[in-house]
Order: C-alpha cells, then structure tokens, then sequence
RNA sequence: GGUGAGGUGGCAGAGCGGUAAUGCGUGCGGCUGCAAACCGCAUAUACGGGAGUUCGAAUCUCUCCCUCACCA
C-alpha cells in the first residue's frame, strides 16, 4: 500500500486516486531564462523516480511540466541580451530540455508553455473578478494598463492550507512597504498592467500579462481538470505559489481540494546553502554531466530521501561514484555472461524475494529511494557470492531482471541508450586482446584495453576470464 | 517575529517504542603480466544536552542548545 506524505495535511498517506488505476500529477517546471542547476536536477530527478513507480506499480499517469515562458527575469534577460522574450525563453526550453534527457528523465505526457494558455488565464481571472474574488486597480507606476489582484481575505478558509499560517500573523509580521492599491497586504498580482517594451496580451482590463502564479491553475484544470491526485514542486514554490494556486483555482471552481496529495521535494545545498541562481552558488547539470555519468548523478540524487536536504559536496558525489560503482559491476557481470551452469541455490532465490520485497516495501513508503537502494545493495552483496556461469539461464535471469527493473526502470540508474559499440564488438576485442596476453604481448593487450577505456567501457582481468563494463 | 524541516558511527544516511540498515572510508585477505578496478571478511564506546512517560526510547512528552528553509 503506498503512502505518500501530503504537505497539505503534514501526514504520512495512503494513496488512494481519484479514478481506479490512474494518476493525475503536475509538477511546476522551470522558468526559463537560464540553464538547469543540480538543485533543479534534484526535484526533476526526484519526481520521474515518483513516476516511475507509480507507472511500475500498475497505474495509468498522466503527467503535465509546465514551461514559464513569460516573467519578470526573463524580461529582464532579454534586455539585457537585445533579445525577445520568446528567442529568450525558446534557446532555453531547448536547452533545459536537453539535460533532462541527458538525466534520463522521462518526458512529460505534456509540457505546456504559459503563454500558450494566456486566455484561458483571462478567464479564469474574470470569473475571480465576477466571483469577487479579484479587483482591478490603478495602473501601476510607469504603466497605463490595469493590474488585477487576488483578494486573499474573500478565501480566508482556505487560505494557509500549505503553509499553516493565517492571514492574521502574515499581518503582524508586514514590514515590507505596502502596495497602496492593495486592499490586503497579502493579496497578489493575477495580471500586469504592460510597461513600455514588454511583452503583452489584450485583456478585458487593458494590455498586460499573467502573474506567475495563474498559470499554473490554468494548464492544471486544462490537462487535469478542477481536482487531480498529484501537485509537485521544489520545497521553495510552497509559499506564495502553491498555497496562491490552491486560493485561484478553488475560489474559481469551488472545487476542493484541488490536489490531492501536494508533495514537494528538499532543498539541494551547498554548504548548507540553497543552491540558487540569486545566491550564485549554483552548478550547472550540463557543466556536471562533462565529468560525470548521468547514472551516477542520479543515484546521487537519489541516494537520500527526495524530502530531505542534500548538501552536495564533490567529495560526496565521488563516494556516490564508488558505491554506483559497485552495483553497476555487478549488474553487468551478469548481463554480459554467455555461459550456463546447473547451479541453482535456493539462496539466491531468497533474496531475489527479498530484495523485490524490500524495495517495494521501501517505495511504497514515501518513495523511500535511499532505502530502496539498499536493498540492492544487499542483494549485490549475496549475488557477488557466486560465479555468474555457475548458474542455471532461469538464475541469471533473474538477477539480471532485478536489476533491469528496479535499479533500471524504476529509478533510472542504468543506461539504455544504444551504444557505440555492440556486446558482440566488445566481445571481439576481448578475444583479441586474450590472444596478445596469452602471448605476453602487453603492449598490445594494453592499448586495447585503453582504447576501449576511451570508449568507456572497462575491462577487468578476474580467474573466470575477462569482465567488461560501460561506464 | 511567524511557520516548517532537521540534529544518528570518521563521512553520508535509513530506522521512528523492544537495544541500531546500507554505502563510502579504514584494516586484512583474494584475484592479477602490470595497473586499475573488482571480490570476500572485518571494523566502529554513533542516536545534540537535560528531565520525564514506559517493563523497555534513537523512536513518545517537556525543556534547552544548534542548523537550514519559507514568509514577514
């Protein structure tokens, strides 16, 4: 039974859908005005392994990431570089798109991009409007067009369901500067009136353009309708827009809940620090994935719990390395055996059992991926025991389905993409490679083997022959 | 100031009422033409401090200290 901690109600679950067999998730994607850090790689990562058991555990998803093509710090950019907002914003989708391949992420069922959905935003804000639940105001300094806010207050029921606060302590804590035309410190921008030179769409109250956070009620509803299972993001996107979202969408619809289960992800530190672009701090996953496999960022990743902070540290990412290292051998010694033998011990067969049940057990709670990775690690240790050969066809098969499935499908950690070079071609230069040795030809042998090294695939000499593996 | 999360061996990090997974590291052994890697075994007076509840607490309660995050 999985369960899932909702931080709606701070509680640990029982997942229970909406509709028999399918989930409905939505995780909020970037806004796009520069390249994908690791704290992102983080939540992204951390949400496809979500996916991915869901999807192994029977389920139909459906699953929407968003695009923020339209905002203040893309504007800004594009200003700063001479460009428009949509060359800006389209260089990088493009890119940020690449890396989350390259993590072996997999793509969303949808990725809507905010501006596609512009008027679909205009009526869900003139319904607020209708409802009460918006007005609109003077422009803003600088601008001629109307700004529409959300009244906080009209929703004051629902208001604080991520967060626990009320609007009352929000009050008492205000020392920022209020907005005059505000009727509630707390309420927020729905649209913006347009300034010279930005971008902006016809509306009932001028031109302008969405706040930040109505796009994500108007996709949502789009794809999933006025209530879906799963709401997904960074920890930091809880307050203001989360809880922003929840007060649109359930004073427009007067659904609610709107999400089901909200879940959202650890901060990514470094030096205890949240890795973020204003901090400058931050690491790019393009730059990470030159010296570093995608496999082993991903099992860095996931190798601590996705609801708890991860202060990276390079040192760290090695030693992510070396246990990764440990795994993946093992995985391909076995995959890469042609021989069958007549062994079938019962206790690989036990822990084939306990190790599916560990995992499963591990990611039926709360996605508990670093346990689940321990179970794996328990298993290399009892199948490292024994000389792959040894075994019956059905033996290693069963190993090796273990590993395809968990450590594969589930979370990702081994690569499937086509290779440079086939088994069989590897398989080759092996031969020869052992021809040049049993003539003590090392000059040869070794050239070989650094050659295929180069090609990331790396030999190791053991009593039973020569092992290989991609890197 | 408000709210939330957290403090477990040298490091990382599970466990969340019955005396502590797993990985890295370290040590020893194995394998090996060499190297690297890998394999096996072993290792650790580890649960922030104090008090309480309980037959029993890392796990519950109270209090103190310290980190981090969001909002203001």
């Amino acid at each position: 039974m999985l369960k899932i901690y909702n931080t709606a109600t701070r509680q640990l679950e029982t997942f229970t859908p909406l509709e028999d067999g399918k989930v409905k998730m939505y995780v909020c994607g970037l806004t796009v005005y520069n390249d994908m850090h690791l704290g992102h790689a983080r939540t992204y990562v951390a949400f496809d392994a979500i996916r991915r058991w869901l999807i192994h555990s029977g389920y139909d998803v459906s699953f929407i990431q968003n695009h923020t093509d339209v905002d203040d710090k893309i504007i800004k950019k594009a200003n700063e570089e001479g460009k428009s907002t949509d060359e800006i914003s389209k260089y990088y989708i493009d890119r940020t798109t690449e890396d989350m391949i390259n993590l072996e992420i997999m793509e969303p069922d949808e990725m809507p991009k905010a501006t596609e959905f512009i008027d679909s935003m205009i009526s869900l804000i003139s319904g607020l409007i209708d409802k009460k639940h918006a007005y609109i105001v003077e422009p803003a300094e600088g601008s001629s067009h109307s700004d529409v806010y959300f009244h906080v207050p009209s929703a004051s029921d629902i208001f604080g369901t991520l967060t626990g606060q009320n609007i009352e302590d929000m009050e008492a804590g205000a020392r920022v500067a209020l907005d005059s035309r505000k009727q509630h410190p707390s309420d927020f921008v729905l649209w913006k009136g347009a300034k010279p030179d930005e971008p902006s769409w016809t509306s009932p109250w001028g031109e302008g353009r969405p706040g930040w956070h109505i796009e994500c009620s108007a996709m949502s509803m789009h794809y999933l309708g006025e209530q879906f299972d799963l709401h997904g993001g960074g920890s930091d996107l809880k307050f203001p827009h989360h809880e922003s979202e929840i007060l649109q969408s359930e004073s427009f619809t007067g659904v609610s809940p709107t999400v089901k289960y909200w879940m959202h992800t650890g901060f990514l530190a470094v030096s205890k620090e949240k890795m973020s672009k204003s901090l400058d701090n931050f690491l790019l996953v393009r730059d990470m994935l030159n010296d570093h496999s995608p496999q082993v960022l991903r099992f860095f990743l996931l190798n601590a719990h996705y609801r708890s902070l991860i202060d990276f540290d390079f040192d760290l990412l090695s030693e992510s390395s070396s246990a990764y290292n440990r795994l993946s051998t093992t995985f391909s010694d076995y995959k890469n055996v042609r021989d069958f033998g007549s062994s079938e011990p019962s206790a690989l067969s036990d822990s084939i059992s306990t190790c599916r049940s560990k995992f499963h057990k591990a990611m039926d709670d709360d996605f508990n991926t670093r346990e689940a990775i321990s179970a794996l690690f328990d298993f290399a240790r009892v199948v490292n025991k024994y000389e792959p050969s040894d075994l019956t066809e059905k033996s290693q098969r069963a190993v090796i389905d273990i590993f395809d499935d968990l450590g594969g499908k589930v979370l990702g950690l081994f690569s499937y993409k086509v290779q440079s070079l086939s088994d069989d071609e590897i398989g080759n230069y092996i031969s020869k490679r052992n021809s040049a040795r049993d003539a003590k030809d090392w000059a040869t042998s070794d050239k070989i083997r650094d050659d295929l090294l180069d090609l990331g695939i790396e030999l190791r000499d053991t009593p039973k022959g020569t092992r290989w593996r991609r890197l």
